[in-house]
DNA sequence: ATGCATGAGCC
DNA sequence: GCTCATGCATA
């Protein structure tokens, strides 16, 4: 509906990379080096000189600013191209779980089908998950269709009620997220793997050798509803990141700082590949003790500190409780051994993948405005000859890994990040990124590593920033 | 490890 | 349409 007027966004406010690390001008160049040899088509980029050289990067000039977008006043236009997009737009799939027949369809996951000594570290999952190949974009409208909501929660009444040996992530209730963020079962401190006990079950809910989990999953669950619902939003506002790295108590989520979740991760991650598990392993393993799982992708972005900070203080809770679990049990094995049922038969669409040269002018787009609006868009589209949602899309990516990478900087300015957005000529010092982790808020106080620390790398900062721009 | 995609919730 | 959390697919 309304759509925001952003054209004027882009010019308000820089968008700036700079304040996130002192490398990202120098990255910048670099990467705008690279874009420069793309030739963007008629006249986008008025100016394109502008965004390839030093100066328009790291001081960019409002003049030149005003310059970006010089979008035809087409208004109507980008519903042409709403061809290409808006096929896939409609259909509402969902991740439908299969019937207890596909148990074990997953190798790697489905343990409970396989004998007992699974060892631990089974390969990645994923790659053992394929699901039918799917066509291309073009096609894929048809294929949307494909929906089975098994998943949902077809949930049994109790437990008791579940198919043996099926393990169904409908299990989870609806006020267990907002419970979890304070997992620690008796409010101990989440330090303490003897809470462990309780759900203890899921480690070896059957003589270790069974490798067969059964029912015992379920009752982890039952046992472990959390009971806090307020927590998450705390946790927002304690950003503090105090440098107190000590105090870790369970519903510390709270008052975690980004030391601690950073030392945590490391933590996490040195543990987990101690204790021989994949990050697949563990998503799934969290799955198994709370009945939520996660995919290989969160727990390896948790581990690189790549989530937002919210979403960091919600999950370490329970990734805490997971390594209580593994370091304390007999069989950590067991941990994995989960019955992951489901099978996704949804029709996803085709991953697009852009080209170097596409990534390039987006990124050079993103740099001038990070915040496009749809005219914008369909103009971006139409230059680049790509579907209006890839675009769309790509910027939210985009906007989403830059609030991600960005430096931790004062919540205050939440949601302030792309709203007034930037004039990215005019890169001024930035933005706060709404995903990111707080500062440390005592004063002269060294940016919290935990930001992003592998950013801490020049070449890797660089290649966040301007991903694609780099080979 | 990360790029692109999905979907819920919100404005 | 956006943000955010999350995940599939792939580099």
């Amino acid at each position: 509906m309304s759509e925001r007027a952003q054209s004027p966004e882009c010019q308000s406010r820089p968008y700036d990379f700079s304040r996130a690390n002192p490398c990202t001008q120098v990255s910048a160049q670099e990467g705008l080096g690279s874009a420069a040899s793309f030739q963007l088509p008629h006249g986008v980029l008025p100016d394109p000189g502008l965004l390839y050289n030093k100066t328009t990067y790291s001081g960019i000039t409002a003049a030149s600013a005003q310059t970006f977008f010089p979008f035809p006043p087409v208004a109507s236009d980008y519903r042409g191209s709403d061809l290409q997009v808006g096929e896939f737009g409609q259909p509402k799939h969902w991740y439908p779980f299969a019937a207890p027949e596909y148990t074990g369809q997953v190798p790697g996951v489905t343990a409970a089908t396989q004998p007992t000594n699974l060892s631990p570290p089974i390969a990645e999952t994923r790659e053992q998950i394929k699901l039918p190949e799917i066509k291309v974009e073009k096609d894929v409208g048809v294929q949307y269709s494909t929906e089975v909501k098994a998943q949902q929660f077809q949930t049994p009444p109790t437990s008791a009620a579940v198919p043996h040996g099926v393990f169904y992530p409908a299990a989870w209730n609806p006020s267990f997220w907002p419970g979890i963020t304070h997992i620690t079962p008796s409010g101990g401190s989440n330090q303490n793997p003897t809470t462990s006990s309780a759900s203890s079950p899921s480690m070896s809910p059957s003589p270790p050798g069974n490798g067969l989990p059964g029912n015992a999953f379920f009752s982890v669950n039952a046992s472990q509803a959390p009971t806090d619902p307020q927590t998450e939003n705390q946790v927002s506002s304690t950003r503090s990141s105090g440098s107190s790295s000590g105090g870790c108590s369970d519903s510390e989520e709270e008052s975690l700082s980004t030391e601690e979740l950073e030392q945590f991760a490391k933590e996490l991650k040195h543990k987990r590949i101690t204790l021989g598990f994949t990050q697949a392993d563990v998503g799934l393993a969290l799955g198994n003790l709370y009945g939520k799982m996660f995919s290989q992708t969160t727990i390896c972005r948790f581990e690189a500190l790549q989530l937002s900070f919210k979403n960091m203080c919600k999950l370490k809770p329970l990734l805490q409780r997971w390594l209580d679990e593994a370091e304390t049990s007999d069989n950590p094995q067991d941990m994995y051994k989960i019955e992951r049922v489901f099978v996704d038969t949804r029709k996803r669409k085709r991953r697009t993948s852009l080209e170097g040269a596409v990534r390039s002018a987006l990124e050079s787009y993103f740099i001038k405005c990070p915040k496009p609006n749809t005219q914008e868009i369909t103009h971006i589209s139409d230059d680049l000859g790509l579907e209006r949602d890839v675009v769309r899309v790509w910027f939210c990516n985009r906007r989403q890994k830059g609030k991600r990478l960005a430096l931790p900087l004062d919540e205050e300015c939440d949601g302030q990040y792309y709203e007034q957005s930037p004039s990215p000529l005019s890169m001024a010092p930035s933005p706060i990124p709404s995903q990111g982790y707080p500062v440390s808020s005592y004063p002269g106080a060294p940016p919290p590593a935990i930001y992003m620390p592998s950013l801490h790398r020049p070449d890797v900062l660089k290649q966040a920033l301007h991903p694609g721009l780099i080979p």
